[in-house]
DNA sequence: TTTTTATATCTTGCATTACAAGGTATATAA
DNA sequence: TTATATACCTTGTAATGCAAGATATAAAAA
């Protein structure tokens, strides 16, 4: 049955969002974020393709900045559409907690 | 960007388990209870194939019953191992829960 | 100098799963 | 006998997390 990847989908790029939104951040770093708030760690695999598809959609801007120890950095931040989506993201996660929390309380009584 | 039928991923089936363990129900009738809990219509397409995989791993059992109005119905009961897959995706949600929370609080400040 | 290590990004291919579309069958009512 | 509501199933598609592997840079170790 379905593990924690597939309930990640629909749900990641949100998060990303939403993280992307306190600052500007570079997806290495941004991979070790995930993992401080609790999510299990992240594979580059999963990052960087969503991290890509996101810019392609417009909803992240990019620069690329000189790092002390490595190559170039892709800094990410967030566009106005980006700000939107994120709102949408809210709206649709809440309203997914709620259903699926009544349905979980429903059958505990 | 990924909408509701994504975000269902890995959710939908814990949610049947979830009402099935209400008591014995049939797939048709499974469909309408989920509108009640406020998910968007459900197309059989979901519904079924689910179904059917949850039976094959054995997390339900099911009985054919003749019908008033249609073709026999088949009804859903959950074996001791859907239970215990149900009390697992319990654990899950919860846990996708708090984690996407602490990063959608955090990012609200 | 050469090698190793840590940092940093990307690509390819696979597995899972929600869903649309279409098909079949039964019972009642018009 | 036709229509309608009920009830189930199958096939194919799209989306996406992730493993595995490739590439590149900079500092430290050998």
């Amino acid at each position: 049955m379905a593990d924690q990847t597939q309930m990640l989908k629909g749900i990641l790029d949100g998060c990303l969002l939403a993280i992307i939104k306190e600052g500007e951040i570079y997806g290495y770093e941004l991979a070790a974020k995930l993992e401080s708030y609790g999510f299990t760690s992240f594979s580059e695999g999963t990052i960087y393709p969503l991290l890509l598809r996101m810019q392609k959609e417009k909803l992240v801007a990019t620069t690329l900045r000189k790092s002390t120890a490595g190559p170039k950095r892709k800094y990410y931040s967030l566009t106005e559409k980006g700000e939107q989506e994120l709102l949408l993201f809210h709206q649709r996660w809440n309203q997914l907690n709620k259903t699926v929390n009544k349905v979980l309380k429903k059958e505990e009584m």
